[in-house]
DNA sequence: GGCGTGCGTGGAAGCGCTCTCACCACAATG
DNA sequence: CATTGTGGTGAGAGCGCTTCCACGCACGCC
């Protein structure tokens, strides 16, 4: 909040203001208002007197002013939590921020990138928050929650989650797959393949796309008849992926299928596999999730669920906007998609 | 530009204002103001008093209002023009936005995404920019140019580029890595290795760090008293760099050195020196450029230039908030970084 | 004792915009 | 003919903040 260097011109003759359009135009202040907006009762002549007015002195609106009486800032603010420096060569922070701008883009609606560093600077992020220097807020939960949830429900600010929030999820609108489903579909493969001992590397169990993943595989196994115990937690990183194959494999040297909760750890799997002389999908089937283009290029390619993270966030996007034109703190809204399985060479 | 729902709240009483901070504090809204914003000529018992009043009401001050007198915003534009869908995934890009909000994370300055979507929509973004919607903009000029410098630097807004611009280079600041010196280094790597047919796979030519590229290459070349015929331009894809190695190889195939102006290209091309069973460094010596992650993955890890993105974009950040707190149009100035040779094993 | 000189203070003037409201002309209705 | 719209208009009141300026007041100095 420190103000650096109070050099202020001296009220810029340069740039033009609404008076000057007005004056220009022969209209008053009132009526080169309503023409600039959308032109609600303005006749034509005077509209067009605006708008010749407007384009010779080049005119633009300042924001400033503008918002601080109609209290909008037509921005919003896509919030990510906890940045650790993986999230930006993330490809599902990358897909995200094309899946906003994309609909941003439709309207004149700007983005401001508003991310919480690791430590205490929550604090300021909410702060940014509280007095509407945004019109609403997009949260990229990807990450641990951090309570954020719960403090943006109490905040009274238009506001969507990517990803179902830990807690207060009964309070807030989000976006998500449906990982339960996707992963009991991807188990399901394996089923039908016929593998009877299946085992899954699941993610961490503090995000809770992670935990649906479980859960998911938990009931096709519980469908299918067979045993859920070869369980082995990993980070979403490749390296994890294979520590946790290595694990799963020592412990369960007879599994014939394994369900990976990333394409990134399954990538991981892969390798060890390959090491150990197992051949997949013969000796042991592998099943990924993301398709977010590791799963193409590992060997052999993956078969995967497919999470259209563009699409979470179009979603995502337009029911802010929603949220945003109504003004409404509308009951909590919350977008489920389905998953899709994509088959390629693994299982 | 159109306001959808115009519901205003009625002078919201939810948010407290400057005036129930006086109010409350016991002081008049100017002493309140002046506590607020670094307290020169306060007394310490009006600070106090404005301190926790501030407090007991959770007041935030309106920044709206705040920049419509002060004339600043707090926040600074990031622009990337024509983001084709590669830009999000694009180490680069990512590292630059890592610098950049590593540096406004010391000071209150938010980032706001100006994502000038391929197409007429440059205007919108100039539109934007004009009536100092930011204090400043960091133009990404990652690709091609769009005569964007020219315009920045008639629009009277601190700016600075990140990678010289294609024109008006002196105008307007930039930051930017010594390309050319980088790639002669690259080249002379080569040369010492005992290397005396290289040829050099370039990036495209509308792009200055390509071209810068291309000079060193030459002029290492010539230094050398090298022929430097063995030219195949690529567009910094994998893909791209497998077919320029395959073209160049099939014009020259006593290369015994090639000089890859990307990391990715360089990729491209070992791929084909392993199908034609031309082993690296031995038969053929490569190395790449940027050294962004990929080249430590390559088999063999590839030698490369170390371009330090983040460093760039830190600097270049600094540069903007300097011209921003000076509120100068100063004088153009540009950061040139020098590379640094990564040497791993292809060359 | 008079006089700068400095600090702390509050009154008040805007910053540039939107929007309510009162007003006018004119048309349509009883 | 009096009444009720109805579309276009401008005066003016803010939105919430910063900052200029003038005003005390206490101090140290001749």
């Amino acid at each position: 909040m420190t103000r650096v260097n109070g050099t202020r011109k001296p009220a810029a003759g340069g740039t033009p203001t609404l008076d000057e359009v007005a004056r220009v135009a022969g209209v008053s202040r009132a009526t080169a208002s309503r023409a600039i907006n959308g032109g609600q009762r303005v006749s034509a002549a005077a509209q067009a007197s605006v708008d010749s007015a407007v384009r010779t002195l080049g005119y633009v609106p300042n924001p400033a002013a503008r918002s601080l009486v109609t209290r909008r800032t037509d921005s919003i603010a896509v919030v990510v939590p906890e940045p650790d420096d993986r999230v930006f060569s993330d490809p599902f922070f990358a897909g995200t921020l094309r899946g906003v701008t994309r609909v941003l883009s439709e309207r004149d609606i700007q983005l401001v990138l508003l991310l919480a560093r690791p430590g205490a600077s929550t604090a300021r992020t909410l702060r940014y928050l509280t007095n509407r220097h945004v019109d609403g807020a997009l949260v990229v939960s990807h990450h641990r929650d951090d309570g954020l949830a719960e403090h943006m429900s109490r905040l009274d600010l238009p506001c969507v989650f990517g990803g179902r929030p830990w807690s207060a999820g009964d309070r807030v609108a989000y976006v998500d797959v449906d990982n339960t489903a996707g992963e009991r579909i991807a188990t399901e493969v394996l089923v039908e393949r016929g593998c009877r001992r299946i085992g899954t590397i699941a993610g961490p169990s503090d995000m809770t796309a992670a935990e649906d993943r479980l859960a998911g595989w938990r009931q096709a196994m519980a469908a299918a008849g067979l045993a859920d115990d070869a369980v082995e937690h990993g980070d979403f990183t490749e390296l994890g992926g294979q520590r946790a194959a290595d694990a799963l494999l020592a412990r369960h040297p007879d599994l014939d299928g394994i369900v990976v909760a990333s394409d990134l750890m399954a990538a991981g799997a892969l390798k060890v596999l390959a090491s150990l002389g197992r051949s997949v999908p013969d000796d042991v089937a592998v099943v990924g999730y993301d398709d977010l283009g590791v799963a193409e290029r590992t060997t052999p390619a993956l078969t995967t669920v497919r999470q259209p993270v563009e699409e979470m966030a179009e979603r995502a996007t337009r029911l802010l906007l929603e949220q945003v034109d109504g003004h409404s703190p509308s009951h909590p809204m919350r977008v489920i998609i389905p998953p899709t399985l994509v088959t390629r060479d693994s299982a």
